[in-house]
DNA sequence: GTAGGTGCAAACCCTTTGCAGAGAG
DNA sequence: CTCTCTGCAAAGGGTTTGCACCTAC
């Protein structure tokens, strides 16, 4: 609830309008454990505001991104996930194959994440990150073709 | 060229046909040097093929995929970007404000690769990763709302 | 009072699909 | 000859936009 209050004033404070469709956007996504897609971020304001339009809704998340408060991921589903951009990290290994999504921890990250920071001046958002690649049950069928591919190289 | 020729190998290997289609759509992928849009794969086939429907590619192109001889990458352009498998490896930094895409190489990421494996048997196609954040000249303004955001945490 | 925001509906854009007909093997 | 693949046109689905009205400040 304290998170959500911070979150409104970061907005006044950009100079930007507090209305109930922005804030109850706001308190959606501060509320969830985890990302939301703008269908579901929409259906949860709609309990609370029965007649809140999709593209308000789509204008604030667009407006909390650029202003670092939310950040989207894109998971290859075909729509963006959105999230309070200090959850705790996580990422995605997803099968190209089986389309199986299994979570990481950041652990893993961090020295990347340091690299990058030192060697570009580059602040990686590396929340729930999306990897994409082959898991181990689907490999054997994916390595048909490749072999073939590299065996004359 | 004589990569191309292994493609469309691999191609028959599992048990697909060799369509003028799918050739030209190959071929096109294996000459260019960096991710191109479908839009622009299309494009360029009927350089050779003026008639050539948009759904063979869409379709020539996933079969690529599921087969492991092409990637895709969505750098949060709204559309899917690929390329052969086997370039060289690099990575994007993308800001978020700015919009700016920068390139960076494979070799902060090995590790990361090893320990995926290890710990999932995860094959990761790091390829031309998408790495969204904040570069150093948009740090000032994304700041503001930012440090608003957390100061009271 | 006046920007800035919203609601609505239509447009957009990339991608996918159903089906009949074509052609690779 | 058969079964896979293509061409076409239309649908799909998430997201964006133009414009008149509204409202937070």
């Amino acid at each position: 609830m304290s998170r959500h209050v911070e979150l409104v004033q970061s907005l006044r404070q950009a100079g930007h309008r507090l209305t109930p469709q922005r804030e109850s956007v706001l308190a959606v996504v501060a509320a969830s454990d985890r990302h939301l897609t703008a269908e579901e971020i929409i259906a949860r304001v709609r309990q609370r505001y029965p007649y809140l339009n999709k593209s308000a809704v789509y204008r604030s998340l667009d407006l909390l991104t650029q202003l670092g408060l939310v950040t989207q991921t894109d998971l290859g589903h075909g729509h963006v996930e959105y999230e309070l951009h200090n959850h705790p990290h996580h990422h995605h290994l997803i099968c190209r194959h089986c389309k199986d999504v299994r979570q990481i921890d950041h652990a893993a990250f961090v020295s990347l994440e340091k690299k990058i920071e030192n060697d570009f001046g580059f602040q990686a958002e590396l929340d729930h990150f999306a990897i994409f690649g082959t898991c181990k049950k689907c490999q054997p069928r994916a390595k048909i073709a490749k072999s073939r591919a590299s065996a004359t190289r």
